[in-house]
RNA sequence: GCCUGGGUAGGGUAGCUUGGUUAUCCUAGGGGACUGUGGAUCCCUUGACUCGUGUUCAAAUCUCGGCCCAGGCCCCA
């Protein structure tokens, strides 16, 4: 027997269903948005995942070459294909660029809980500007979605990347080393962070002092403690974001996120309980165009992981039912079957979500069937009633049952 | 890459400690009882020891290794 590559996943027609419901339901919070879809391909060249996260991911990367000698990888996500996209197609294009994407993505890790192989990001990016409105929408596009899925147990914590690199800085961390610190930092690993900046020559009172800022969490008025224009900044998002109906934020320096490219107002949600893979979302404002060959464009953008928060609907309950079909025909024999084939697919013309027994299967293993199958009603076609140029129409909830001419089957189910 | 625990029909399980008949039960799938009316009942039937290796007269059971799953670490864009 032939297994499944280790981290993937089949989905069932149950599931599968499940999982369009909700995707639908994000697809459709951003177009409310103003946010349009894109696709890009599911491979590209390796070095342009290399250039946004640097060369450490090749190792977590499913990349191969092909048989052109092209250094092709999976992709690991989605926002460097999505700037790689308006660098080539849409730098002149209007004005903010906002559009979104919803696919899967690669990555060559060890698989547990809430991480596999092959995975499915939605995210949605801002491209061509930057600021307060531009972060506050994407913020609370982010929001409206989680709460249009119906998670309840959630967080959303925004930092800013700005105040601690300019803190760090003027405590005299070095710029290239600036990463290394920040890593520390994110995982509040003081206990390393200290030695590392004691090396760095940085100064106790300074340490402390940064220690204290990763520590800046909780409503809007822990900001009254955070000097300058990032403050103010923080304090103008986190008010905008209240005049749209977004209060459940907090505010949290110690967010950080690993990457170089973030350049102010970073975001994460987690669902607690989820356990170690709880991060469900994560952005944020940064520039990526010039590393691709474009200008220098200010963005801002986020991704959600669908199947971790799909997990954290699972385990807080939030169930989907089936659609189930409108309309099951039944052959009651096999000599009516091309009358029972031609209501069929009238019904299906007219929009009818529509199965037939194929089976051969008598009524009542008919109708078993059809009730598991979830079909609303069951149209019977037999000999008795085609005499009279009827079939009859079986309500599967009710068991009621009413004789209509065939020409009138399709109109009873619009 | 590391650690822990798992893997018996499509799903859920018993058996494993103490090796020994045809691997248990529930459910599901197909058919029938019932020749035109569902969710019930009964009967028949389909279908499994993750793979390989070693020990043994004999392995689902004991050994070692691979694969996969779950949880944790590293990493997490």
């Amino acid at each position: 027997m032939i297994q499944r590559p280790r981290g993937t996943r089949d989905f069932l027609p149950d599931e599968m269903e499940r999982r369009r419901h909700f995707e639908g339901i994000l697809r459709s919070t951003a177009r409310t948005f103003g946010f349009r879809e894109v696709a890009t391909p599911m491979f590209e060249e390796s070095e342009l995942f290399v250039l946004r996260s640097g060369p450490n991911v090749l190792k977590e990367l499913y990349n191969f070459r092909d048989k052109g000698d092209r250094e092709i990888a999976l992709r690991p996500e989605m926002t460097a294909p999505v700037v790689r996209m308006f660098v080539n197609g849409m730098s002149n294009d209007p004005k903010p660029i906002k559009v979104f994407y919803f696919g899967q993505c690669f990555r060559y890790e060890r698989p547990q809980s809430g991480r596999y192989r092959e995975f499915f990001q939605f995210g949605a990016e801002i491209i061509g500007n930057a600021g307060a409105a531009t972060d506050a929408e994407a913020i609370a596009l982010a929001a409206s979605m989680i709460k249009a899925l119906g998670l309840k147990d959630y967080r959303i914590r925004i930092g800013h990347i700005g105040v601690l690199r300019q803190r760090l800085a003027d405590a005299g961390v070095p710029a290239d080393r600036t990463a290394e610190v920040l890593q520390k930092l994110d995982k509040k690993l003081y206990d390393e962070a200290r030695p590392l900046m004691e090396g760095m020559g940085v100064a106790q009172v300074d340490i402390d002092d940064v220690f204290a800022l990763t520590e800046t969490v909780g409503d809007v008025s822990v900001l009254e403690r955070v000097p300058g224009s990032a403050g103010d900044y923080l304090r103008e998002l986190i008010s905008l974001l209240d005049v749209m109906g977004v209060r459940d934020v907090e505010v949290d320096l110690g967010v950080v996120r690993g990457l170089d490219y973030y350049t102010g107002m970073v975001f994460e949600a987690e669902a607690p309980a989820l356990g170690a893979e709880k991060q469900i979302c994560g952005g944020g404002s940064y520039t990526l165009s010039e590393l691709f060959g474009g200008e220098k464009v200010f963005s801002t953008g986020f991704a959600i992981g669908f199947d971790r928060i799909l997990l954290a609907m699972e385990k807080e309950g939030i169930g989907y039912g089936n659609e189930g079909i409108d309309a099951y025909v039944i052959p009651v024999t096999d000599d009516v079957r091309p009358q029972a084939s031609g209501i069929a697919a009238s019904l299906r013309a007219a929009g009818v979500s529509t199965d037939m027994d194929i089976m051969g299967r008598k009524m009542q293993k008919a109708l078993k069937y059809a009730s598991g199958a979830g079909a609303r009603t069951a149209v019977i076609v037999g000999a008795k009633e085609l005499e009279k140029g009827c079939v009859v129409l079986r309500d599967m909830s009710t068991g009621e049952q009413r004789e209509v001419p065939v020409s009138d089957v399709v109109s009873a189910f619009i």
